[in-house]
RNA sequence: GGGCGAUUAGCUCAGUUGGUAGAGCAAUCCAUUUACACUGGAAAGGUCACAGGUUCGAGUCCUGUAUCGCCCACCA
């Protein structure tokens, strides 16, 4: 080939994805086509589709994992819009609250020496808005080169003035339901993030601890075991079995006894909780610092002694106790009990322990007055459209998650449908052992409760609410002396909006009455308690709907031999890296091939190598079949060009099986996009690509191109321009780059393979 | 303690309602400028974790076992 050729330039050269990309992605913004009200007349008037992107967290960059996520969103909407829906995917960063509020003090602590105390309130929270604002923009920089046809004009972030509005709206519209109270019990207290965290915030970690088994005196005759034995000066009873026999005699009684320095009372209960094969079968029962015994607690309406702080330091106990750490007060404790004689036995074990996920503090179980939501507690749903749940319906929060997701042993008629299905079964167990929701954090990056106290704020979880004047509202009240709550909420609570906020709400918007509920939630299995579920009951409460009716759930990105990605394993492999060397496409097709939804995969950088040469050969075939298309393929170059005819019909039996199988592919992979198998739509595009009209038509092709007959030229070349034209628009939602590059080459800029119909036969 | 998943070629994984075991990568041999070396062709490679069962027939269905991984609970 020479610079007489007569097909465009670029194809001489192998395909490079560097100098394509950019000027692709910026000619599709152009067109307005990822805004659903600019597409084409005929995704205008066809149904809504629509994905909102699960917001990533503005703590650093994209890894690997937002990576496939993009992939697999955009290949869903990619193909709905080829389809002729009116596509929306809505694109927002999430604040994240904690995550990125410790990041930035770590950053800041290791910079300038200081906490964020030390820079006071204000200028903390401008520090963090400026860290959220570049990782914002990273993160928006990472979503475009990745390819993704967001909507960027309707770009929402968690933390904005809109969804703001939208977090008021719903903390006051369930507060006047009766679903948001204020309580005083057992919380998860981070000692080191000075903060109240969630149950799901909570990550267990298998350590060595010792078991110690004692009596409390002299004077109780029962033995108990624990772990903590510091804790036990505030302790207010001993649980038995009710049915244990070496019990029966003592429940009921009561004692005094001083305990390490402190006067404790102990009354013997009995309560189906304690499990009587464990230790001594008695326990000791410290409401204060256990969530388990604040529950028995509440059962046997026992008093709650608080003797550890905010700071895990002892506020009893005798001299070499009080104002220790707690690992400190452990030991002497302990002295105290050898000295006594009270120690019968030390025994080591293995222990989970509670550790914050974000700080790795062991966490200390506090009372605390926070801010709860109640997912028993029975109220009147105003409005709703849940299968199941008429408007006006007495229900629970439990209730609405319970009905909304779809099982086929327990609930057929729900309409959410999980893929893959045995997360359903995850989903229930988890809402049945769901407890209220602590939805107070004491940290200030994030939505400021918004309530107001007229005096002084209660700080001691003994002095009664009813104290101080509370106002609840989207906007401060007018008058003096209120005071607003200094808590921010948990990140999940705006998180759980954001199908809804995003579209609007609480204004009636059209957005949201065409896009809500969503098509369809593609996320990770492992948010599917944090968000999943949240979502699903702020939806349920506040718009009477379902958030989505798929939820598509991927795995974890591991590295090539199967790890975790992570920084102190330095196996990362960053996507950024791979699209510079290899291109987008590459980078996305080794992200979908070779896994299905719910299962981990593995990747290595050999694997996006080789997908960056199938995007070669992809442009290879189209040098042949362009080139033969022109004449040069048969040295008669002034032979007139054959251009592609769809109506063409002239076929030879060879052509007319090729056709077949071609057509019976197609049908094929769109059953399979329609079962979100894109991983095998994928793999069999690639099959049939390289090693079908490649590898066997192609060459099959030669001797007919090169001969004598004209017209089985014309039919094996209009055949030619028809598979590729088919396989660029089956091609497109998984490499659009490539196939947008030559489509825009072949149809000389006329139209845009990102509107064009997806292939039928 | 409860639950889920995996186990198929050296590696990574497909295998649709049961009907002669599939692909990519790697390795082997051949081809040397071919639309494409980001290449083509050929051959090789498997007791489908194990043990039973159902069946004319099981990688696939049933029961059990083992190993690995994950999730939930948190027994003080």
């Amino acid at each position: 080939m020479n610079e007489k050729s007569l097909i465009p330039e670029k194809f001489l050269k192998p395909y490079n994805p560097g100098s394509t990309e950019s000027r692709i992605y910026e000619m599709w913004e152009k067109s307005g086509y990822f805004n659903p009200d600019k597409l084409p007349l005929r995704q205008q008037k066809g149904e809504p589709f629509s994905i909102v992107l699960p917001p990533p967290n503005v703590t650093g960059t994209l890894h690997m994992g937002h990576a496939a996520m993009l992939a697999i969103e955009d290949i869903m909407i990619r193909y709905k819009r080829m389809q002729g829906f009116k596509t929306l995917w809505l694109p927002g960063t999430d604040h994240a609250a904690i995550a990125t509020q410790s990041k930035v003090e770590k950053e800041i602590e290791k910079k300038e020496g200081k906490r964020r105390h030390d820079l006071g309130r204000e200028e903390f929270l401008k520090r963090v808005d400026t860290f959220a604002q570049e990782s914002h923009d990273t993160i928006v920089n990472q979503v475009r080169k990745m390819g993704a046809s967001i909507d960027w004009s309707r770009e929402a972030f968690t933390l904005d003035e809109k969804r703001s509005l939208a977090v008021r709206t719903a903390f006051k519209t369930m507060h006047d339901l009766g679903l948001i109270y204020r309580g005083s019990k057992v919380i998860n207290w981070d000692p080191k993030g000075q903060t109240t965290i969630s149950d799901d915030e909570i990550v267990y970690e298998t350590r060595k601890a010792k078991l110690y088994t004692f009596k409390y005196s002299k004077d109780i005759p029962i033995t108990i075991s624990t772990t903590r034995p510091e804790t036990k000066l505030g302790d207010t009873a001993i649980a038995v079995h009710p049915d244990d026999v070496r019990y029966q005699q003592y429940i009921g009684k009561e004692y005094d006894v001083v305990f390490a320095g402190e006067s404790i009372h102990i009354r013997v209960i009995a309560d189906t909780a304690v499990e009587p094969e464990f230790g001594t079968g008695a326990l000791g029962v410290t409401p204060a610092h256990s969530a388990i015994d604040w529950d028995m607690a509440q059962r046997h309406d026992l008093p709650l002694k608080q003797v550890i702080d905010e700071f895990t330091k002892m506020t009893a106990g005798n001299e070499s106790i009080k104002g220790k750490k707690v690992g400190e007060a452990r030991t002497a404790v302990v002295e105290w009990l050898k000295s006594e004689g009270l120690l019968e036995k030390e025994e080591d074990i293995e222990q989970n322990v509670a550790t914050a996920e974000r700080t790795g503090a062991v966490i200390e179980p506090l009372p605390k007055l926070q801010w709860f939501i109640a997912v028993n507690k029975k109220f009147t749903l105003p409005y709703s459209n849940i299968r199941g749940l008429p408007s006006g319906s007495e229900t629970t929060l439990k209730e609405i998650m319970l009905k909304a997701v779809k099982s086929e042993e327990t609930n057929p008629d729900g309409s959410i449908e999980i893929i893959p299905e045995r997360f359903e079964r995850v989903y229930f167990n988890w809402i049945n052992n769901l407890r209220d929701w602590c939805i107070s954090r004491q940290i200030w990056y994030g939505h400021r409760i918004p309530v107001w106290y007229k005096k002084e704020k209660t700080v001691n979880s003994k002095q009664k609410t009813e104290e101080a004047e509370i106002y609840v509202g989207t906007e401060a009240p007018t008058g003096e002396g209120w005071e607003q709550d200094s808590d921010t909420l948990d990140t999940w609570f705006s998180s759980g909006l954001w199908t809804f906020s995003t579209l609007g709400w609480p204004e009636k918007t059209i957005d949201l009455k065409t896009f809500h509920p969503t098509s369809v939630l593609e996320t990770g299995y492992d948010i599917i308690f944090f968000w999943v579920a949240r979502m699903i009951l702020m939806t349920g409460c506040l718009v009477g709907e379902v958030p989505f009716k798929t939820v598509y759930l991927h795995g974890l990105v591991r590295d090539g031999k199967g790890k975790k990605m992570s920084k102190s394993l330095g196996n990362i492999i960053d996507p950024l890296d791979m699209i510079e060397k290899y291109g987008a496409d590459a980078t996305r097709l080794s992200l979908i091939i070779g896994t299905g939804p719910g299962n981990d995969s593995k990747l290595s950088e050999d694997k996006v190598k080789g997908y960056k040469n199938f995007g070669n050969k992809i442009w290879n075939i189209t040098r042949f079949i362009l080139s033969s298309a022109a004449g040069e393929r048969y040295g008669l170059t002034s032979v007139e060009k054959i251009a592609y005819d769809p109506q063409f019909k002239d076929w030879t039996s060879a052509e007319s099986t090729y056709l077949k199988q071609l057509n019976d592919l197609i049908t094929e992979i769109t059953k399979e996009m329609e079962e979100y198998k894109f991983y095998l739509v994928g793999e069999k595009l690639y099959q049939y690509v390289w090693a079908e009209l490649a590898d066997k038509i192609l060459e099959e092709s030669k001797p007919i191109l090169n001969g004598d007959d004209a017209e089985a030229r014309t039919a094996r070349v209009q055949f030619l321009l028809h598979a590729l034209n088919t396989v660029l628009r089956a091609l497109h939602p998984f490499m659009p780059y490539v196939t947008e590059e030559i489509w825009q080459e072949m149809n000389t800029g006329k139209s845009m393979l990102i509107v064009e119909e997806w292939p039928k036969n």
